[in-house]
DNA sequence: GTTAATTTGTATCAATGTGTATCGGGTTTG
DNA sequence: CAAACCCGATACACATTGATACAAATTAAC
């Protein structure tokens, strides 16, 4: 099958580069615009398979480009919406997007919309069961990560539950592991917000989460600091229990 | 096959351009009427596979409407509805509809109901009375939810009855599971009200909610905080017994 | 029509989550 | 070796949430 060509529509150069990389390397064909004046000039020379729309843009907004492709009977389109934006993401839905991820997103969230937007348009699926086949469980020792309870399991099944920043934080390293991520990046990714000279508050969470699923958080071997560079997850992650 | 030919009745024009797109985009033949006037004009010369009707509308109502369709032995109606009417709505599915969509609403959970009741008039074709039974019908470990009776069932039997905001409030996440749902969100959706800077009533709910699906309260599985975001419900939902 | 029961929003207080400040130890640089 | 910088840990302040109690409103019962 070819690749699926997916078109990401946002003003963020950050947002831009992270989504471009990681779809493309999860098999999509990708093209980024940074604004409607792009998207307009590009949608007719290219056949898109899903736009993914950030609502929130200067000059003309998401709301209005996501009708123009609609009337246009464009492809089906993801809005990127931030949270307090949600009275909007109402409107927007009713005007026709196909689905929405609501900022700041982990990469895998809008990934598991995009395939479950694309699967709908081939067959006939229901709309609410289609989300659960890839259970997006991971493994590293010596846990079990279920993003859908927001909880990790040990291997002698003690449980341990996340907080909303913790479960953030670990989500963000388990889907970029053994890789330096600054605290800008994690910063990005966890809160969506840009960091302050002296924020400190990624260290923190750091601590806290390494008191959870460190066996020994004075000596961590899961989050491993970088100095100067920001933080590594230098373990070996799996989706499938395949040891 | 044929194009399927729905007809789309709704007073409010955003609607019917909305649907307009998105249906025929999905590869449906679709014509749009304004009110019951137009309605009864189209449907002796046209043949329908399917209604979508609102309710509300100036004029006629969408329940006459719905009697008339029936009496007529019309094809298969899905009614919109504004959550604040649930009890009009669980008046017009004893009248016959055979199924029904909440506003707001995303199309996509639309298109997914309307392909629900093709499929099952094209192959069972089952008595008018029961075609609403099967609808509807929700299905999350360990309980079965239905939402004509308003009430739950546990996989041993157990029946929990819910109050009115219990159940609309469980109705929202069962319609949008594995999501953040802000307390704004969840208040347009249930109440159809904005929230006050300090309105606590959705937790409230959600305490109560909780202590009825809950095996543990004090550690819900089914609806998790997100610390500054809102609710998720957490769990696999499906509109089939299929495990 | 009156009373009782249920439901639902608000108020209050306790518990928890999160960010910032501070101190001290370690690392790098000159 | 000293100074500057970075990081971990603790402590604290603030915000958000959970739980309980209570009052108003609605519904049911008599």
């Amino acid at each position: 099958m070819a690749k699926q060509h997916i078109l990401v529509v946002d003003d963020h150069r950050d947002i831009r580069e992270l989504l471009g990389s990681y779809l493309s390397q999860h098999g999509f064909e990708v093209t980024t615009a940074e604004n409607g004046e792009q998207l307009r000039a590009l949608l007719p020379a290219t056949t898109f398979d899903l736009i993914v729309l950030d609502l929130m843009m200067p000059g003309e907004d998401g709301l209005r480009l996501c009708r123009y492709i609609r009337d246009e009977q464009g492809p089906p389109v993801i809005m990127l919406t931030a949270m307090s934006e949600d009275a909007d993401c109402v409107v927007g839905l009713e005007i026709g997007a196909d689905d929405y991820v609501t900022k700041p997103f982990v990469p895998r969230v809008l990934l598991a919309r995009i395939k479950a937007v694309l699967r709908r348009g081939g067959e006939a699926s229901s709309a609410l069961s289609d989300r659960a086949e890839d259970s997006g469980i991971y493994y590293f020792q010596p846990w079990t990560f279920d993003p859908h309870q927001r909880h990790l399991v040990n291997d002698q099944g003690v449980l341990v539950s996340l907080s909303t920043a913790e479960f953030r934080l670990l989500q963000v390293f388990i889907e970029h592991p053994q890789r330096v991520l600054s605290r800008d990046q994690l910063l990005t990714y966890t809160k969506g917000r840009e960091a302050d000279p002296f924020d400190r508050s990624i260290d923190n969470q750091v601590s806290r989460l390494r008191k959870k699923i460190e066996a020994d958080p004075q000596n961590p071997s899961l989050i491993k600091t970088v100095w100067g560079g920001g933080y590594l997850f230098s373990t070996h992650v799996t989706t499938q229990a395949d040891v």
